[in-house]
RNA sequence: GUGGCCAUAGUUCAGUUGGUUAGAACGCCAGGUUGUGGCCCUGGAGGUCGUGGGUUCAACUCCCACUGGUCACCCCA
C-alpha cells in the first residue's frame, strides 16, 4: 500500500459516523441545556500559548507536542488540549467584558505525539466545557453534573467520579515540601520512575501504578489535610453540594492532574470498561490561568472528555448500532429510456424530501433488486417500456413483498 | 522513548517435522428465473503470504533487519 494514515491517526468510516453524530448531538444538546455556547478556535496556535498554560515541565509540553516552524519561521503547535485556546480567545475577544460569567464548550480534534495504545491516539477528539468568571463551588458542581449528564444521556451509567483538591499557590508549595521530605525518607525503596518524580512532580509519586510504591506511600501526607482555609472551605462546600444532590463520588486524595494550571478542585471520570487508559473525562479549576495568559485575574473551571474512549464504552456496553435512514424508494430501470425517466424522478422526489435511489451501473433487474435490498430500500418501483406507456406501475413493499398499483405522474410513497 | 505479542484474499482466520497448483467462511460478481430482492443451489473474480536480506536443492513455514499494527510502561482524554 502506497499511502496510509499517519501512525496514531484513524479514519472514521461511514459505518461509524452515525454513532459519532449521535454522540455529538447529545453533547451539543446537553451543553445548551446547561447554558454553554460553542466556541470554535483554530486547531493550531502559537507554541508559546501551550507552553505557558500547560506548563513547560509537563509531559505534554516537554515531549508530546506537534510543533513545527511555519514558512515565516514562527513556531506553531497543533493543539494538545482545548482550554488554552478557549482562554486565549476569551481574553483576545474580551468576552469577560460582556458578561461576568462566560460559559463555553468545544468539540473537535486534539493532537499529542505519544506512542498509541488502547484508548490513546495521536489525533483524538474531545469535547469540553469552560466556565470563566466564578469562584463558586456551585459552578464546580455544575461542571461535574454536566459531564455526568452527557454520559447518562448516552446510556452510560457505569463510571466513577473521583474528586480531590490540589490546593492553591498558598498551600500547595507548603504541602509539596512536606511531601518531598516524607518521600526522601523512603527514596531508596521507591521504583526508579518514582524516584525521578520526587523532584520533577512529587504529587505523581502518590498515584504511581507500581504496587510496591503504593504500599510504601500508604501513610504519606495527602494534600487535602494541608489545605489553606480558603481551599479547605471550598472543598467542603463542594462535597456537601455533591451529597445534597445524591451524586455518587469518591474522594481520591491521590488524584493529580497532568497539567500545571489546576488549582483547588480536580476531578476525573473513569470507566472500568476501558483498558489501562481508563479516564473518560478530567477537569478542574484554574483560578490563575487567565491572568497567566495576560487577562485580568479571573477564576475558571473546565473539563475535557475523550470521544474515542466514550465510543469504546458505548461499543462494549452494546448500546450502539446507529444507522442512517435507508432510501424510501429505489427505482429499478430496465432500459436506457426508463433509466433517464427514473433519474429525473429521483431528483424530483429528493427535492420534495423523499429519499430516492437508482442504479447507476445499468445492471440486470436481479442485480438492481439485490442492490435495493442491500440498501434496505422501503419500496421498489420497476420501470420499463410497459410502465412508461401506461403511466402506471407496481410499487413493491420490500418488507412484505406486496405490490400496489400506482400512477407514475403522482407517485405517493406511504410513510 | 522502553518492552511483550502479532502480520496469509475486501473481512475473520486455517495452512502438517520446510516439499512443488496457498485454502475455508463471510463479503463481492454472474447464472439458476429472456420483468422482481432476502433463503437455497451452481460457477467466477480476488493473494508480489507486510518489506528487504539470509539459510536451503526447495521458505507462507527457519534466522536477521526494517516497517506497520496491537497491548503495556511513562503520561493522559
Amino acid at each position: 500500500m502506497k499511502y496510509r494514515v499517519i501512525k496514531g491517526t484513524k479514519d472514521i468510516l461511514p459505518v461509524e459516523t452515525a454513532a459519532w453524530q449521535h454522540v455529538e448531538s447529545v453533547v451539543r444538546r446537553t451543553m445548551h441545556l446547561f447554558g454553554y455556547r460553542e466556541i470554535r478556535t483554530p486547531i493550531f496556535e502559537q507554541t508559546g500559548l501551550f507552553a505557558r498554560s500547560i506548563g513547560e515541565l509537563t509531559d505534554i509540553v516537554s515531549k508530546e507536542m506537534y510543533s513545527f516552524l511555519d514558512r515565516s519561521k514562527e513556531s506553531v503547535t497543533l493543539r494538545p488540549e482545548g482550554t488554552a485556546a478557549a482562554l486565549r480567545a476569551y481574553i483576545e475577544n474580551s468576552l469577560g467584558e460582556q458578561s461576568p460569567l462566560t460559559k463555553l464548550y468545544y468539540i473537535g480534534p486534539m493532537f499529542r505525539q505519544e506512542r498509541p495504545q488502547a484508548g490513546r491516539l495521536r489525533q483524538f477528539h474531545q469535547f469540553g466545557a469552560e466556565a470563566i468568571g466564578s469562584p463558586s463551588p456551585l459552578i464546580d458542581v455544575e461542571m461535574m453534573l454536566l459531564a455526568v449528564e452527557i454520559y447518562r444521556s448516552l446510556g452510560i451509567d457505569k463510571f466513577s467520579l473521583k474528586i480531590n483538591s490540589v490546593g492553591c499557590e498558598q498551600c500547595r508549595p507548603r504541602y509539596k515540601e512536606i511531601l518531598i521530605a516524607a518521600l526522601k525518607n523512603i527514596e531508596s525503596q521507591l521504583s526508579p520512575d518514582s524516584r525521578m518524580r520526587i523532584d520533577q512532580n512529587p504529587l505523581r509519586v502518590l498515584d504511581s501504578k507500581d504496587e510496591h510504591d503504593r504500599l510504601l506511600t500508604a501513610g504519606a501526607p495527602l494534600i487535602k489535610d494541608y489545605l489553606c482555609g480558603d481551599c479547605k472551605k471550598h472543598f467542603e462546600t463542594l462535597i456537601s453540594l455533591l451529597d445534597s444532590l445524591a451524586l455518587p463520588y469518591e474522594v481520591d486524595g491521590r488524584l493529580v492532574r497532568g497539567l500545571d494550571y489546576y488549582t483547588k478542585t480536580a476531578f476525573e471520570i473513569s470507566s472500568a470498561m476501558l483498558g489501562s487508559q481508563d479516564a473518560l473525562a478530567g477537569g478542574g479549576r484554574y483560578d490563575l490561568l487567565v491572568e497567566e495568559l495576560g487577562g485580568k485575574r479571573t477564576p475558571g473551571i473546565g473539563f475535557a472528555a475523550g470521544i474515542e474512549r466514550l465510543m469504546m464504552v458505548l461499543e462494549k456496553s452494546g448500546t450502539h448500532s446507529f444507522t442512517v435512514p435507508p432510501p424510501d424508494l429505489f427505482f429499478v430501470a430496465l432500459d436506457d429510456h426508463a433509466r433517464r425517466w427514473s433519474f429525473g424522478k429521483t431528483y424530483e422526489l429528493r427535492r420534495s424530501g423523499i429519499s430516492a435511489e437508482i442504479d447507476y451501473l445499468a445492471r440486470s433487474i436481479k442485480a438492481q433488486m439485490r442492490e435495493a435490498n442491500r440498501q434496505s430500500a422501503r419500496y421498489v418501483l420497476v420501470v420499463g417500456e410497459a410502465e412508461l406507456a401506461s403511466r402506471t406501475g407496481k410499487l413493491k413493499n420490500m418488507k412484505t413483498g406486496e405490490e400496489t398499483e400506482v400512477t407514475l405522474d403522482a407517485l405517493n410513497i406511504p410513510r
